[in-house]
DNA sequence: AACGGCGTGTTATCTGGGTAACAGACAGCA
DNA sequence: TGCTGTCTGTTACCCAGATAACACGCCGTT
């Protein structure tokens, strides 16, 4: 999971915010901001949890723009099972790879209710060549997951459960962290599956992590099942005993 | 690791050939093709085997277009470990994670005596604002980088050992293969060790795996220490007894 | 010819985490 | 009020693959 951090140092940040003006609107929202009052105007789709928004066999590529909600994304193998590459959350952007001409192999399913402006790939092209700084915005982005995807490889290489699991949850706390004293909200309910998706280990197994978690007061559930994390002391979590 | 189809589609191929004309160099490399006969006029650099042509903590953020050789993608972490990301040889770019402005983790090695043309992403950027049909090329570019990490992190959360391993092999025979009869010759010497980093397991596991591939005639060792490998007995390779 | 150094092949041992198989908690609904 | 489905917690067992520790060959050097 990337840092929040996106795009927002790529760009001086244009002050004059004009609706019906998709340049700068795509321009905001790349930089992950104001989806929802740029938008206005354009159409979104809402996704009901658990809907997806598009799936390996789609036709028509197209963007996302995430005005409000989480989606996961991921893939399905052949055999059935499941991995999450990344979530993502209003003002954010899925989709990108339907930009490639070769054969994809992700989706995006709604974690929550969400709403999304779909954009095709043609659209954004054309509309970076009316407004240019827009191209540094959109390299960011598949620079982030870029970036994002590689650090997944790395972890999965080198580090076990735990450790993967003790990142995905830090990963979380800053992509979808709502503060709360000193702790952290995650502001989504995933199921312990999903968890385990995220972290590439069975389910048990990250039960059994965050059990050890809690034991040590590092994460607790809300009453409505969210997560809540200690970041300071998830940092710096050592495999103990 | 990326089937080597690239960017082949994206755009209808230019039949004019300019030397000095950088836009229809870029457009032409990108496709990963001509490198050589393109670039001719711009001043390459040279990197003996083992060098690095990027590292972790590199300043300026410069793409590479390599005109000859091959070089390995990849990271280290704090703790020395490595991991290759991807393989790329003549034709194709490597660094264009350059374009992003949040902290990178990766480095290119030569694995042999290649020559690359440095280009700073400003520079590409320009160019791209002067030949707009570019654009499609540098996206399909990420694209496919990202698509290839994303298969990585699939293949490590369900497959174990050998069928990575088998996969590598069938991508590295894709990538650097010559036909050799009904097999493919991989053009590029790998220690086990790369090759291991490749599939993200011990060497020994990679050292035993080979011994099984080779005892069923599935790969063998030519002179030179190249591997050869029958792509096709490969492809439906089954755990065996 | 002898020496390192490096890459490879092989084996014995140990262990993280997958597999399997539950039980309990809770929510919706009929 | 029970029934069903989904989610979580927990345990016993097992195995793929990591670890460790070699021996061998094949160079380039001295």
């Amino acid at each position: 999971m990337p840092a929040n951090t996106n795009a927002l140092q790529t760009a001086p940040a244009p002050a004059q915010i004009q609706q019906s003006d998709l340049s700068s609107a795509l321009s905001a929202i790349f930089r992950g901001r104001f989806c929802q009052t740029l938008l206005q105007n354009r159409n979104s789709q809402k996704f009901e949890k658990g809907e997806t928004l598009y799936d390996i066999s789609r036709k028509e590529g197209q963007f996302f723009f995430i005005r409000s909600g989480v989606v996961k994304i991921g893939t399905i193998t052949e055999t059935g099972e499941e991995v999450i590459f990344d979530i993502r959350k209003a003002g954010e952007v899925v989709g990108e790879l339907s930009a490639s001409s070769s054969p994809r192999i992700d989706r995006a399913v709604a974690l929550e209710l969400t709403q999304a402006v779909p954009v095709s790939y043609e659209e954004i092209l054309a509309t970076i060549q009316k407004n240019q700084p827009l191209l540094r915005d959109l390299i960011q982005l598949f620079c982030d997951s870029l970036l994002n995807a590689q650090e997944q490889v790395t972890s999965l290489a080198f580090r076990d459960t735990m450790q993967r699991l003790t990142k995905t949850l830090l990963d979380l706390a800053g992509q979808l962290g709502r503060p709360a004293g000193k702790r952290i909200e995650i502001t989504a309910y995933l199921t312990q599956e999903e968890l385990a998706q995220m972290v590439a280990a069975r389910r048990e197994s990250v039960s059994l992590g965050l059990g050890l978690l809690r034991r040590d007061g590092l994460v607790e559930y809300t009453a409505h099942g969210h997560l809540v994390v200690d970041p300071v002391a998830l940092r710096d979590y050592r495999p103990k005993n």
